[in-house]
DNA sequence: TCTTGTTCTAGAATAATATTCTGTTATTGG
DNA sequence: CCAATAACAGAATATTATTCTAGAACAAGA
């Protein structure tokens, strides 16, 4: 059982509730979301219709809350990642990695969350979502304000930190989800982590001290 | 309508398989791919039920006639990018660039792309898919390897130099298509070809010249 | 120009699937 | 123990996808 779905729904009441969710998790993540029937997951589930429309309301609530579940679990997973970093460079890499590996200990939930961002965005209000990103990303923020102070990070337009720290790393994930590359993304993190670093560290002369 | 369309299916004969295509490209745009009915196309593209079954079989088969139209599209506006680079660093400045100016001439279709390779990865052969992304990096690996034997690139695990390259980039598109971002990716063309040659460049103290 | 086979168009008929509804059984709090 | 509420179940209904049949437009050869 996914522990995202243990945080979200514990106690022995929401067992079945669970045993829906991960049974959903892993029809969807074999057939693609949409080749999916209700019937298919009332099966694998032992469960029925009534139950699964009780607890989710439809399918499109069913994805919803795999997809809640699993953006608190990584929320839950970033938060101790950055415990100790003493440099900007420090919380890069514990962030980078951090990332690769709840993707290599979550791969079904992390394909269905690249794969689903769009149906759950349109369902769930914005704030509730930009909340809990602004949460994943808070503490690497200050780091960023910090080094940008001392010279240590280039300056950049704002707006595209983000995309320049993760956006190598998720790429890759990607891939080896897809199964377009073979070795597991925990096994390049200092590639990733080198990379996230080097696109927003400033030139070696411009830095102050 | 969609230079894509017209390229995979001109002539005034394939008149009607554009005009649904191009809707139904809309609709899943706007309301997302499994959330959009036949009757919506067909109502919208003032076709037929019949008409959209007679060319596209089912509505997987749509989503794939409108993927690989795109991918051709795509292919062709490569093919000319990387024309008169003469070193690795502007071919990897040409190539980000064509990616981003892709992206933003074809938003809808960059944005249904992103969302839907996995359901027409199902349908269609691999190899096909493969073959057309090998033409699509072809050029660029060419200019990988001279700069790998010159000391002027990085050496990394082969299977990670296209997330370097392009993950950035795409991780901004992604952001920018979903609305998380407001500039548009091309005004940012510097910032995602300086990163990403800085992801794979050596460090200055290891070039052999 | 006719005619013949093919592609395109159309919508009614059918099949598959999602969702609602009604009733029953467990569980919790007082 | 007794409501009140949540969980469970499956039949009934509604929605949607797909198939089927048939006519219209078209291309190519006689």
């Amino acid at each position: 059982m996914e522990p995202a779905f243990e945080r979200a729904y514990p106690g022995t009441r929401k067992a079945r509730k669970r045993q829906v969710l991960s049974c959903a998790l892993a029809c969807f993540d074999e057939m693609g979301v949409d080749a999916v029937t209700i019937d298919t997951i009332r099966e694998r589930s032992g469960s029925s219709i009534g139950t699964i429309y009780h607890h989710f309301g439809n399918k499109e609530g069913l994805a919803a809350a795999i997809y809640l579940a699993g953006l608190d679990d990584q929320q839950a997973w970033f938060e101790t990642a950055l415990g100790d970093a003493k440099s900007i460079q420090e919380a890069v890499t514990a962030w980078v990695r951090a990332y690769l590996e709840w993707v290599v200990a979550n791969p079904q939930l992390a394909r269905f969350m690249y794969h689903s961002r769009r149906v759950v965005a349109a369902g769930t209000s914005k704030d509730q979502l930009k909340g809990r990103n602004d949460k994943r990303y808070g503490a690497l923020l200050q780091f960023l304000e910090t080094g940008l102070a001392s010279g240590k990070v280039r300056s950049l337009p704002r707006e595209t930190y983000a995309s320049l720290l993760i956006g190598q790393a998720e790429n890759y994930c990607r891939a080896w989800l897809s199964g377009r590359v073979p070795t597991p993304p925990t096994e390049h993190i200092d590639v990733f982590a080198g990379a996230a670093w080097r696109a927003i560290a400033a030139d070696a002369d411009q830095q102050k001290e």
